[in-house]
RNA sequence: GCCGGCAUAGCUCAGCGGUAGAGCUCUCGGCUGUUAACCGAGUGGCCACAGGUUCAAAUCCUGUUGCCGGCGCCA
């Protein structure tokens, strides 16, 4: 037997034709002659029609089913204006394949409670969307660097030594020593080019930081890649290409799900290169239109970074931040020392979701830097072998997913762009 | 780590010294094709925990725990 899905249901195309639908109870209404069912599975609602004194029986089955109860309908696809999208199954038949106990989420939600019952939460119109979209995402990262050459390569999750730092790590037991959680592939990424050339991962990323943003979660998915002879124009054209590839992945693949969260894919379509490119020295000028006073040589925040999104229809690329305030492979720019050849390329009402640079290439200034953080080169040294054999120019970024996504679904959380979002307070369910 | 806030029914909240409340969910009944319908009734509480003040504490005070928001840090 075949069993339609709502979106096709929804075509019309089988209209006045007998169907078989399976899905979930999402909503019921009833009076003394008619019950409605709006059924959901992955692809949609559609409203569900049954008349009593047709069918005593399976009016009955309607009137009493619990919400998010699995079921079984037969009936006929009719054309109807009453119906919310216009069609409705008018039943003949409907059977409980797995009954519900009194479904949990109701109308009124808290965003703490819905974390709480996030397994359920997961099966709301609003999650299933930002699944769907998160999924295109992915797959255009995948196709995008596979057609550009790149390899994907998946590097280790316990590590021994930070590329950010030693503070934000997590310590974990690893038999009788102490590893780290990965917080970036960066140190294995410049090993992997020498092989490959072009290499990219898409892998989580572990983060200690004590944030409680509506940026920061302690795990996410990380999207970096890494090249060899990529110079900074390249790093830039780079970033500006996986954004407009991925844009135009989720409009073309995600029609529905952007409607179900109020976004237009016309306006992601618009989202092609060039973006808008302004120095760090720039970004302080800005934003000091606006009143916000930066000193220079302090990192963007949050709300920095919001007010210079604000100022541009795009993505902005902001390059060449202080030196001072840069992890110590990123290298510094021959054109002026106190800045790195770097660039965070901030979305709109988010921030920063890629950071990247072009690579220090140089030993002794990797050493320098090293040692001016305060890092042990002996921990690195694996690390370094790549400036001793056949050390070449390099570049290279890292994409946040999720915040991506949370970009692309209009969130005002990272938490809802994540399926099981961990902070510093929650890790379950 | 710093600042601010919250904790009362399954959920969302009101009550702020004097008998524990509402809406939703759920159960039962009613009901013109309803759009997270509507009408009626019922079920449902160690008022986070531990001390203190008071004739009397959900309410005031102290501490603890849990959570939320903002900053910093980052993707």
């Amino acid at each position: 037997m075949k069993f339609p899905q709502i979106r096709e249901l929804l075509t019309g195309k089988q209209a006045g034709k007998k169907i078989v639908l399976r899905g979930w109870v999402a909503r019921k209404r009833s009076s003394k002659k008619i019950a409605f069912l709006t059924i959901r599975d992955s692809t949609g609602r559609i409203q569900v029609s049954i008349v009593r004194e047709n069918n005593e029986e399976n009016y009955n089955i309607a009137d009493k089913v619990g919400y998010e109860s699995a079921v079984i309908i037969e009936g006929l696809l009719s054309e109807d204006a009453r119906a919310p999208g216009g069609f409705e199954i008018k039943a003949s038949k409907i059977e409980i394949i797995g009954p519900s106990e009194n479904f949990p989420i109701s109308k009124d939600q808290s965003q703490e409670f819905l974390l709480d019952v996030r397994h359920l939460a997961l099966r709301s119109e609003r999650l299933t969307a930002m699944l769907k979209i998160n999924s295109s995402v992915f797959e255009a990262l995948h196709v995008y660097f596979r057609e550009e050459g790149y390899t994907e390569v998946q590097p280790p999750m316990f590590t021994t030594a930070g590329s950010e730092g030693g503070s934000t790590l997590f310590e974990l037991k690893y038999f009788d020593k102490l590893v780290y959680l990965s917080q970036s592939w960066q140190l294995y990424a410049e090993n992997f080019i020498y092989a490959l050339e072009k290499a990219y991962t898409i892998a989580p990323s572990f983060r200690a930081e004590k944030s409680k943003t509506a940026r920061h979660v302690t795990e996410y998915w990380h999207a970096e890649v890494e090249a060899t002879w990529m110079d900074f124009e390249g790093l830039l054209e780079l970033m500006e290409n996986v954004i407009s590839a991925i844009c135009k992945n989720v409009a073309k693949k995600n029609a529905h799900e952007l409607k179900v969260l109020n976004r237009d894919p016309k306006e992601l379509l618009k989202i092609k290169p060039p973006f808008p490119r302004i120095t760090y020295a720039e970004a302080l000028d800005l934003l000091k239109k606006q009143e916000i006073d930066i000193p220079y040589g302090a990192d963007l925040g949050g709300r920095e970074e919001r007010a210079i999104g604000k100022l541009f229809d795009k993505p902005v690329i902001v390059t060449r931040y202080p030196r001072e305030i840069m992890a110590f492979y990123k290298k510094v720019d021959p054109e002026n020392p106190k800045v790195c050849l770097n660039a965070n390329l901030l979305a709109p009402d988010v921030g920063e979701i890629i950071d990247g640079s072009e690579r220090e290439s140089d030993m002794q200034k990797i050493l320098e830097s090293l040692e001016h953080e305060g890092l042990d080169p002996k921990d690195y040294d694996f690390y370094l072998d790549t400036r001793r054999y056949g050390s070449v120019p390099h570049s290279g970024f890292g994409m946040g997913v999720a915040r991506v996504v949370m970009w692309l679904c209009g969130f005002d959380t990272i938490k809802d762009a994540i399926a099981f979002p961990r902070t510093m307070t929650r890790v379950k369910p």
